[in-house]
RNA sequence: AGGCCCGUAGCUCAGUUGGUUAGAGCGCUUCCUUGACACGGAAGAGGUCGAUGGUUCGAGUCCAUUCGGGCCUACCA
């Protein structure tokens, strides 16, 4: 590869070339480990995409920190398994392909289910695949040969197993229960996929004629409706004011059917008027009543929510039709007697926003609490640790308040609930199809037509992934998985899930103990878990902090990001926004910001090849150190080293704001800012000495360069690879940067005497440049400068890089004198030196008296502080020592800059008024 | 109804366990096309950390109250 790269930037062509490179080398497949693999092992599971169409910014921030993770794992020389899939996402992608049906004016029932089904394949081949193409996109390393798709063959065998298995052990069971119900999709759904929104409603009151006497008895109800079902009206055994009507019938209106007045909790006489309308076929709460007090159940709805024959003479209506008529009936036989505005919570369909229906029917249920004890005790006792910690909390409370789990849908798209039914009424659940029935021995048997909810099969994937239900290889190696990073939405979902699923199923598993050692989890005692952490992301929302949704048309299109600013640039800005626990405004601003970093990163790549390729064009990095006493050489590398502590730290603390960011300002800030400037006339060496000097220069520089590449490469991977094979002019000692070592701080390189002393070196040139502004010398001239110093080191310090300063501050020559500089207001002083510029232009006696006066004020209330808490003997007794010496110091520095300053102030004398 | 999160510079956000001078990016002002980069360089302006009270030698950071914004969970008609 030429080390002529163009001028800027392009990220476009790179970066297709480079995920393209990654999946054709197959560099991130893993096959499975043989006996006597040692390395430390990382496992990471995708959460699957639905394959209902496409990446969304959620999933770009997802994906982002997931791959910054594993790289960063990869190259620190673990065993890294990155396991990519998608998700069938029964009810969501059923709707799709409605959808799509709809435009050629067909129902799912014009087609059959196997067409239906069939139709849903081709739906999912082909967006299914558009997905994978985008994560490839992203960047995302994970193993290719391993990608799955929940309805696959062995994991749907592994469903079945499962599912079988619970049924066994008493664990599932099939009931007619209240479930909730979406008329439009024509299904049950489970509690969470129900979304309750505010609405504005009333609430009506009704009265009812009490049988055999002229008395009335009023309940309130937001579903007036739903009264035609009614099957009693429950008073509580306490109200004095019902006393006299228990056991007493009332004649319910416009059904006149006779039903009873009983007495039970389910009435609050806290609550309106104290009598409650009791419907059990239609309410959670009145279905409880119901069996307690052995009501007969009146279904008065169809499977659209339409009336049926048990409504009476509202037979057929809608729901919200039956309304109107039933409070016009009411009304006009003088029953509603009160109509008050209410808040009701609206239940609605998570996917598709019809309101729900609460509907009794006939439901397959996993029993919860066993399974919720073992996935609330791991937790409780860090046998999982959730990051950040407070959703640990959340998770808890969850699972303690848990209700069993409606595992069936009436939907054709998903895993066929392996259960057969037989005409003489017996139910045969078996992991194939029988073949005749078990009590009867009749072979007519027919497979139950529900499917089983997406997550119930999504819950099984840390164990169904490897092999699960044998015993493979791949789970003594790759189970429990390392890491979860996820969403905080789908935390019940499917966190949640895998947890009460793997701790079940995967109940005396243990992993490896080698690598299990080897990869830090020796003080885990339980491996059935299906993670050892999870880390819960935040939120992307638009600029405006606002969620983005279709409805509200502010979503931000990642590819379109990615068109206009890169991969590389869209990642970091990601990862630079995530604070753990914080949602994330998306800017655009920001991801231009970070284009530019990476067109420097660019830029400060040709600077190198320029001057390498001068020098000998075969230069390669080098692992040794390379050997320099000089200022500059040192404190880079002191710099790089503190970076990489600090990028190493964040990122095993899921830190990604705080990685992203030192990295940032290392490269811009210290070596690009500082390091290349400061070097550039070594590079420019003449003669013998001169060209070691330059030697030195280059393959330090090559080096960190090297290093950096590879320090930010897990943020962004292209732009680093590009530049890293470029280093190796296309034969690297590996096949990608991503197999490269991960740089680790060397503690010994830390010199905090070299970062002082160019602390010192930048304050004088950033003084002295600061003084040629406010003194508006011409950029080109160079000037003299004069500086005094009462320390011999700082003397030499500035002695000896001389030419720095000179060049750097653009500056003639330096004298150093013996007096104190502080009186002339064409100085800047610091504690440790003055510097004055020689320059024969008039300052603004204004404006610098102005800016000494504000400077001088900020001192004194800094001292004040100080002398107040110094003078403070609690303090002095509390306060660890080193606050306190840091305080005396920074007094004493203080002290002297206010008469440096005063003196200022009085050489301009007092302001012409 | 319960729980959680947020409020810091014009804008978008950082600010580990309370500890010396509250930071960044964008935007803004002034200057500079110098042999890596104008997607750049240099210098600068800009904040009583939502409000009140408390704990502490010391509070952006901890506690209480309050105002404003957002989210989640929930079978009270």
């Amino acid at each position: 590869m030429p080390h002529d790269l163009p001028k800027s930037y392009e990220p476009g062509a790179i970066e297709a070339r480079w995920a393209e490179y990654w999946t054709n080398e197959k560099l991130f497949s893993v096959p499975t480990p043989p006996p006597g693999e040692t390395r430390p092992v990382f496992t990471l599971l995708l959460p699957p995409p639905n394959v209902t169409g496409r990446l969304h910014m959620g999933h770009m921030l997802n994906h982002t920190q997931m791959d910054i993770i594993v790289r960063w794992h990869r190259m620190r020389g673990f065993l890294t398994l990155w396991l990519p899939g998608t998700d069938h996402a029964g009810i969501a992608t059923q709707m799709m392909v409605e959808r799509q049906l709809a435009t050629e004016g067909k129902k799912r029932r014009d087609l059959g289910r196997e067409a239906f089904v069939e139709r849903v394949w081709e739906w999912k081949r082909h967006y299914g695949g558009a997905i994978l193409d985008q994560m490839k996109r992203l960047g995302d390393s994970v193993d290719w040969d391993r990608e799955y798709f929940t309805m696959d063959e062995n994991l749907s065998r592994a469903v079945r197993e499962v599912f079988v298995r619970l049924h066994e052990q008493g664990l599932i069971y099939r009931g007619k229960y209240i479930v909730n119900w979406c008329p439009r999709c024509e299904t049950a759904i489970s509690d969470l996929e129900v979304k309750h929104e505010e609405v504005q409603g009333k609430l009506y009151e009704i009265r009812y004629p009490v049988v055999g006497s002229g008395e009335f008895i009023t309940v309130a109800t937001t579903r007036p409706e739903t009264m035609l079902g009614d099957t009693a009206v429950a008073v509580n055994e306490k109200d004095e004011r019902y006393k006299h009507l228990h056991g007493k019938k009332v004649l319910l209106p416009l059904m006149n059917r006779e039903i009873p007045i009983i007495t039970d909790e389910l009435a609050n006489p806290e609550f309106g008027t104290g009598a409650v309308k009791v419907t059990p076929a239609h309410d959670p709460n009145d279905f409880q009543a119901g069996l307690r007090h052995n009501l007969p159940q009146i279904d008065i709805m169809d499977e659209h929510a339409h009336m049926n024959q048990n409504a009476g003479a509202y037979a057929g209506l809608s729901r919200y039709a039956a309304r109107e008529r039933v409070l016009e009936d009411l009304r006009k036989q003088g029953f509603l007697v009160g109509e008050k505005d209410y808040t009701i919570a609206l239940g609605k369909c998570d996917r598709c926003g019809t309101v729900v229906e609460p509907r009794l029917s006939t439901q397959w249920f996993i029993k919860i609490k066993p399974l919720a004890e073992r996935a609330t005790e791991v937790v409780e006792s860090g046998g999982i640790t959730i990051v950040p910690e407070n959703y640990k909390q959340i998770y808890l409370n969850w699972m303690h308040n848990i209700h069993d789990w409606c595992i069936s849908r009436q939907l054709w798209w998903g895993h066929r609930i392996p259960a057969w039914h037989c005409k003489c009424g017996e139910i045969i659940v078996a992991r194939e199809a029988p073949a005749k029935c078990t009590k009867c021995a009749g072979s007519e048997l027919k497979q139950d037509t529900d499917v089983l909810d997406t997550w119930f099969s999504s819950g099984l994937l840390p164990f169904t992934t490897l092999g699960w239900p044998e015993k493979t290889r791949d789970q003594e190696v790759f189970y429990p998985t390392t890491l979860l990073i996820t969403a905080y939405e789908i935390l019940f979902f499917w966190v949640a899930r895998m947890i009460m699923f793997g701790c079940h199923f995967m109940q005396g598993h243990q992993q490896d103990p080698v690598l299990k050692k080897a990869s830090g989890w020796a003080d885990k005692k339980d491996d059935s878990v299906p993670f050892r952490q999870v880390y819960i992301h935040a939120l992307v929302r638009d600029a405006e902090r606002q969620k983005m949704s279709k409805t509200k048309g502010n979503v931000i299109d990642p590819l379109d990001i990615i068109q206009r600013f890169g991969t590389d640039a869209t990642r970091f800005t990601l990862a630079a926004m995530a604070a753990p626990g914080t949602d994330i405004a998306f800017s655009e601003s920001r991801t231009d910001g970070y284009r530019a970093f990476a067109n420097k990163i660019w830029n400060a790549a040709r600077f190198m090849f320029m001057n390498v390729d001068r020098l000998d064009p075969n230069l390669r990095p080098s692992t040794g150190l390379v050997q320099s006493d000089l200022l500059e050489d040192i404190w880079i590398r002191s710099r790089f080293n503190r970076a990489a502590k600090d990028v190493n730290e964040a990122l095993r603390d899921y830190r990604f704001h705080e990685a992203a960011n030192r990295i940032y300002d290392f490269f811009w800030g210290d070596f690009c800012d500082w390091y290349i400037e400061l070097i550039k006339n070594r590079l420019n060496a003449e003669g013998p000495a001169g060209k070691e000097s330059t030697a030195v220069a280059c393959r330090n520089l090559m080096n960190l360069f090297d290093a950096s590449l590879r320090l930010l490469h897990p943020v962004m991977p292209f732009i680093t690879e590009e530049i890293w094979q470029a280093v190796y002019d296309g034969k690297p000692p590996l096949k990608s940067i991503a197999l490269a070592p991960y740089p680790q701080a060397d503690e010994k390189q830390i010199d905090l005497a070299a970062e002082t002393s160019m602390a010192i070196l930048q304050d004088l040139i950033v003084s002295v440049r600061n003084l040629r502004a406010e003194l508006k010398v011409e950029q080109k001239q160079k000037v003299p400068i004069q500086i005094f110093t009462p320390e011999v080191e700082i003397k030499s310090l500035i002695e000896r890089n001389r030419d720095a300063v000179e060049r750097l501050a653009h500056v003639e020559s330096v004298t150093f004198v013996e007096n104190s500089l502080s009186k002339f207001a064409s100085v800047r002083s610091t504690a440790r030196f003055d510097v004055q510029v020689v320059y024969e232009k008039k300052i603004d006696v204004a404006a610098e008296r102005q800016r000494l006066t504000r400077e001088l004020e900020q001192i004194e209330k800094e001292m004040g502080n100080s002398q107040r808490q110094l003078g403070n003997q609690q303090f002095l007794s509390k306060a660890p020592a080193k606050v306190i010496e840091g305080m005396r110091a920074r007094f004493s520095e203080l002290e002297v800059l206010r008469s440096k300053n005063q003196n200022k102030l009085d050489e301009l004398g007092p302001p012409s008024s």
